[in-house]
DNA sequence: TCTGGGGTCCTAGGACCC
DNA sequence: TCTGGGGTCCTAGGACCC
């Protein structure tokens, strides 16, 4: 069966750019949360040689000398982009699978190699009419494949955007010759070291090794890899990857926190979020997890990782019973004498929130009949009013823990005249700013 | 001075059982 | 001195991805 990736260009770049069409041509760069590290480049940027992941600070200079348009991420703005850009993807294809916020996998039935080009190229063409994003495509029989095509596609622009890879080996394998096997998706550096330590050292040399040998050293992961090489699918195109097995939330501190109070304020906001985001999936959580780090890149402090986890008995989405849970595994987690640089909140042992039994009367963690409207009616004001309008006390009020983000490019979705016009696109769901 | 955040899957090893 | 042989389940941590 045909397949294809369909991956959008400097997708965060992009979205900055269809908001302010004055930005074409122009150097772009996307910075990550507190405006830490590069997170998206537009093809400018990229010639100027800014690293995709470098710290802000090394690169400011480079970008200042070069005139480079600095935007802190709109991850809500992106958001709604993504739900464009997925709505029209999904239009062509007859399996559809949203992989990743500005990635699809496309599976079409029945439809022959020589049409394959045709079919991308209008595909691209389609989503750049409706949403302005750019995007490549990369086809073949394999998800992996279509991966390496994709980046070839986007690398070499004779291609257009869209490259196919022949089904026919010595077509096949003419392509896999020229990329290196640490390019390979789902080959990281520990991988390619091995692969490489058995001589390894193209897609094409893993894709013609024996596959026992490949599982020998690199278990069933290397062995997939290896078997997507030569065509034969072990991952299909699935619509519904099923409910998420965990939660998280974390950010990094503005500036060092040493006082337990802070602490705890930040740990609270982060399991009100993710309590929120539980409700978001109609999930309850029987587990959660809270860390804290110290600033691993300051080698002139004293280091230190906490983790500690508690039940949460019954299972819930409370935003009570895990602010709480989180506070006592926050107090055995920390230790004094630290300056902490991030904490988070995981939650895990998900289950549906309806086929979760009630609890016993006598047996503790009685349910609370209130529980879920209190729930409800805040999660509707905090829909109305903007996130955070309605959130426990213990969040705090000063919260000096707070990173910036100084530099959005002020594109609201509460001025949707600023977004492309998308006639033929259901209106996507608004919300608001983080 | 300043260094992101959120996931999934697999494996190894221990606990425990018969 | 010699000291079975499978299983299963769980967890921590590694590896990789976007």
């Amino acid at each position: 069966m045909l397949r294809a990736l369909a991956d959008c260009n400097n997708f965060y770049a992009s979205c900055e750019r269809v908001l302010d069409p004055s930005l074409v041509g122009v150097p772009i760069v996307v910075l990550s949360n507190n405006d830490g590290c590069v997170i998206a480049r537009s093809s400018e940027a990229k010639a100027l040689g800014i690293p995709m992941g470098a710290p802000y600070f090394e690169v400011r200079r480079t970008c200042e000398a070069h005139g480079v348009r600095i935007f802190s991420s709109n991850f809500a703005v992106y958001g709604d982009f993504s739900e464009r850009v997925m709505t029209a993807l999904a239009e062509h294809a007859r399996d559809f699978e949203a992989y990743s916020v500005d990635e699809a996998f496309l599976g079409f039935p029945d439809m022959p190699d020589a049409d394959a080009r045709a079919l991308g190229l209008r595909i691209r063409a389609d989503v750049l009419k409706r949403t302005g994003i750019p995007v490549s495509l990369g086809m073949a029989a394999t998800k992996v494949l279509c991966k390496l095509a994709n980046e070839r596609a986007k690398s070499d622009r004779s291609h257009e955007g869209v490259l196919v890879v022949p089904s026919d080996v010595d077509g096949r394998t003419a392509f896999l010759r020229t990329v290196g096997i640490e390019d390979v998706w789902g080959v990281g550096p520990g991988l390619a070291a091995r692969m490489r330590s058995h001589g390894l050292l193209t897609a094409a040399d893993l894709a013609a090794a024996d596959p026992g040998l490949v599982r020998g050293f690199s278990g069933v992961v290397g062995e997939r890899i290896a078997l997507e090489l030569r065509g034969t699918a072990c991952h299909e195109v699935v619509e519904d990857a099923g409910p998420r097995k965990s939660v998280m939330v974390s950010r990094s501190f503005g500036r060092g926190v040493s006082d337990l109070d802070e602490l705890a304020e930040a740990v609270a906001a982060h399991a009100a979020r993710a309590a929120e985001k539980l409700r978001e999936d109609g999930l309850v959580a029987a587990s959660l997890t809270v860390f804290i780090r110290t600033n691993k890149h300051r080698s002139d402090q004293a280091q230190y990782r906490g983790d500690e986890s508690e039940p949460l008995d019954p299972p819930t989405d409370d935003a009570r019973a895990i602010c709480a849970a989180a506070a006592r595994a926050l107090a055995r987690a920390r230790r004094e004498g630290y300056v902490y640089k991030r904490a988070g909140v995981l939650l895990h042992d998900l289950t549906p929130a309806d086929v979760v039994q009630p609890a016993l009367p006598g047996l503790g963690g009685e349910a609370d009949p209130g529980k879920d409207r209190l729930m409800k009616a805040v999660d509707a004001l905090n829909r109305r009013l903007g996130r955070e309008a309605v959130r426990p006390a213990s969040t705090g009020f000063e919260r000096a823990w707070k990173g910036k983000s100084e530099l959005k490019s002020g594109a609201s979705l509460n001025d949707p005249e600023r977004l492309p016009k998308a006639k033929d696109v259901p209106k996507p769901r608004i919300r608001f700013h983080e």
